[in-house]
DNA sequence: CCAAACCTTAACCTTTACGTTAAGGTTAGG
DNA sequence: CCTAACCTTAACGTAAAGGTTAAGGTTTGG
């Protein structure tokens, strides 16, 4: 059989292209995300590039903390303008929020890794303890008294 | 009846205290992840101080990206430990490959953003279009024609 | 001709992190 | 005493994102 000649392929190689299970896809499929260009006479489903490029862009968004279900919400509703300038005045709108939001996560990590990090520096000390005993002796440790305040990655677990 | 006299509290307070739902914090029990300090005489839960720092602890795991099951496990691997410093060896190497897979999430957040500003600064043009057409026409946009490369997020929606 | 590897729909299973009743007991205030 | 606002356990419900299984039809290679 033809399987070059067009551009059209089955579910499976888009799978593999996409990373997806064929499972995964039918899943999209059934929520309302992508649909196959066509059908062959068997049934099978025949999928083309965009679809490639749609699966792609479905990942990005789920990637920005997006369900399917908004997905698709917002892929109904874009689908409804009528003009091109209009829907790239709402893609544009929509980014601009997402870019705000990833940056604000970004924002969260950074403190997180702070916290970390300042954990982190707290428990070196520690690693230069030799002596054996339990941590309720840790609690009372004179090494750690230049700083008060433990961090409470450390003391939620010690004082536990 | 007395409350603060001693430092215990009941579990609407600690939820009060914690931001979570008196349910979640019995449900965290319920997964092993903390216990009450105590119980009054009629059975309802008394928490301390140290209960408030656990639930924070449990908060940062969750933002790490870990599921109840996985701290409840490393809870209980990490009270097996006899030594204090032992623990604290235990919880520097945590800390440190977490921090390392926190900088992983942040390098890409930052790519995305990457993609969300490229896809923002291409529709930018777009707003500069006057003329009332549908999508097809954007494709074969003459404005966008020093950008050879649509970005996914755009053309996996225009394309549709 | 047969087996392996595709494809189809339909329907049930899974995990996570709680929410939501149900059916009460307890306590504080007026 | 009454009501509102707490608390208890137990158990069922939910949404997300598929996985898995059943019960086939199709196609390809040897």
């Amino acid at each position: 059989m033809e399987k070059l000649d067009c551009p059209l392929f089955h579910i499976g190689q888009l799978a593999e292209k996409t990373g997806k299970t064929s499972r995964a896809i039918r899943f999209y499929e059934q929520r309302g995300l992508i649909a196959p260009k066509s059908r062959s006479e068997n049934g099978y489903r025949l999928y083309d590039e965009k679809s490639l490029f749609r699966i792609e862009w479905i990942e990005r968004l789920q990637e920005m903390g997006f369900s399917l279900n908004e997905i698709r919400d917002f892929l109904s509703s874009f689908s409804e303008k009528a003009s091109g300038p209009q829907k790239m005045q709402e893609l544009h709108t929509f980014y601009s929020s997402q870019l705000r939001e990833t940056e604000q996560k970004m924002q969260r990590l950074k403190l997180l890794a702070t916290e970390l990090k300042h954990s982190i520096s707290f428990l070196e000390i520690c690693n230069s303890c030799n002596e054996e005993h339990g941590s309720a002796a840790c609690v009372s440790c004179t090494r750690q008294t230049e700083k008060e305040d433990w961090p409470l990655l450390v003391s939620a677990l010690v004082n536990s």
